[in-house]
RNA sequence: GGUCGGGUGGCCGAGAGGCGAGGCAAGGGACUGCAAAUCCCUCUACACGGGUUCAAAUCCCGUCCCGACCU
């Protein structure tokens, strides 16, 4: 049985190459991206639509409600669960997205220690009311390895390198694995590339397409649904931008521009990460890319 | 034509004689429980020409351009 990844910035055309290979090779899909996790985002995710599915089964999709929160150690179990059953059921199986880091713990031997809310909350409260100083100060003194690795300003790894210490016991670099190990060494990873220019004019006209589409409609059934009582869904790219325009913060047009460059920001975070793994093999979408997976993966 | 106010890096914007404000955009990078998140780095500019000064984006003179008002 087979396991293929298709990764990528975003709007490079993941979902519909992934159809194609589907089809093709009798596979289901499981989705990768974080916020197509969310019931309810689907425009402004550019989830595909049922339709569009062509009846290959998808897993890894509209899973959470929006005032719930995803997280890496819960979609890494529930991903390679479903990677089993379609095994079993002798079928391939194909992992589509963007979210690097899910992919990562998909394949890779990540072992995330577990997390406390106690803990977390006692942190985050000492970072509210006395800043990152301290917090820093006491992760170089528990594990200094760690402290050299985490930039002191990002609060949000620091904290979580102090929860999982106190956690454990044990340093947070001492729970990392020290080198890559796949889990599924059979695994192909190809990952779709565009030149900016163009992926900008993709991403600008979406996002049109995204207002077009009734993408206001959505984020207001989303309001009601909870979505400011959630951390996560409310940040997704747009999401954010359309709720300041229903709060009469900024124009329409202003909410677009912003979601096209934070969008095309976003584009470019994922270059940088996927462009780490020397396992992918990349692929221009212009040019026959299904052919190319076929060779390489029979 | 006159008076006044301006011309600062791709954009916005402070500084008003002497250590390269800052923000945004762009580019590069990091990444093990919020990852469409969080964070780091880079990008030496003061309209032009003279002058004063040890030192000028900052002062003086001239030129050009923009704006407001006056005629």
């Amino acid at each position: 049985m087979r396991l293929i990844v298709i990764c990528g910035a975003t709007a490079t055309g993941k979902s519909d190459l992934s159809i194609s290979l589907a089809q093709k090779i009798d596979a289901e899909i499981i989705n990768a991206d974080s916020m197509q996790l969310y019931k309810g985002m689907d425009i402004g995710t550019a989830k595909i639509s049922t339709e569009e599915q062509q009846g290959i089964p998808h897993h890894m999709l509209d899973l959470l409600e929006v005032n719930q929160d995803a997280n890496v150690a819960w979609y890494q179990e529930k991903a390679r669960s479903v990677i089993s059953d379609i095994h079993a059921r002798g079928k391939d199986a194909i992992i589509v997205g963007g979210t690097g880091l899910y992919i990562k713990a998909i394949l890779d031997e990540l072992n995330f220690p577990d997390t406390d809310p106690v803990v977390r909350a006692e942190l985050e409260l000492e970072f509210a009311t006395k800043g990152i100083a301290p917090l820093f100060e006491r992760l170089e003194k528990l594990d200094p390895a760690a402290a050299l690795a985490i930039d002191k300003a990002n609060s949000r790894r620091v904290i979580r390198a102090l929860e999982v210490i106190k956690i454990t016991g044990k340093p947070f670099t001492a729970n990392l694995p020290r080198e890559e190990s796949s889990r599924y060494p059979y695994a192909k990873q190809f990952g779709l590339v565009m030149d900016r220019d163009s992926l900008s004019e993709r991403i600008s006209l979406r996002v049109d397409r995204m207002w077009e589409k009734g993408f206001v409609q959505e984020v207001e059934k989303l309001l009601t649904a909870g979505i400011m009582q959630g951390t996560t869904a409310q940040r997704a790219l747009g999401y954010a931008q359309v709720i300041a325009q229903i709060e009469g913060k900024v124009t329409q047009e202003e909410a677009q521009e912003e979601t096209k460059r934070a969008t095309r920001q976003y584009a470019r975070r994922q270059e940088t990460w996927f462009s780490r793994d020397e396992r992918i093999t990349w692929i221009s979408p212009v040019q026959n890319s299904l052919e190319r997976i076929l060779e390489s993966i029979n």
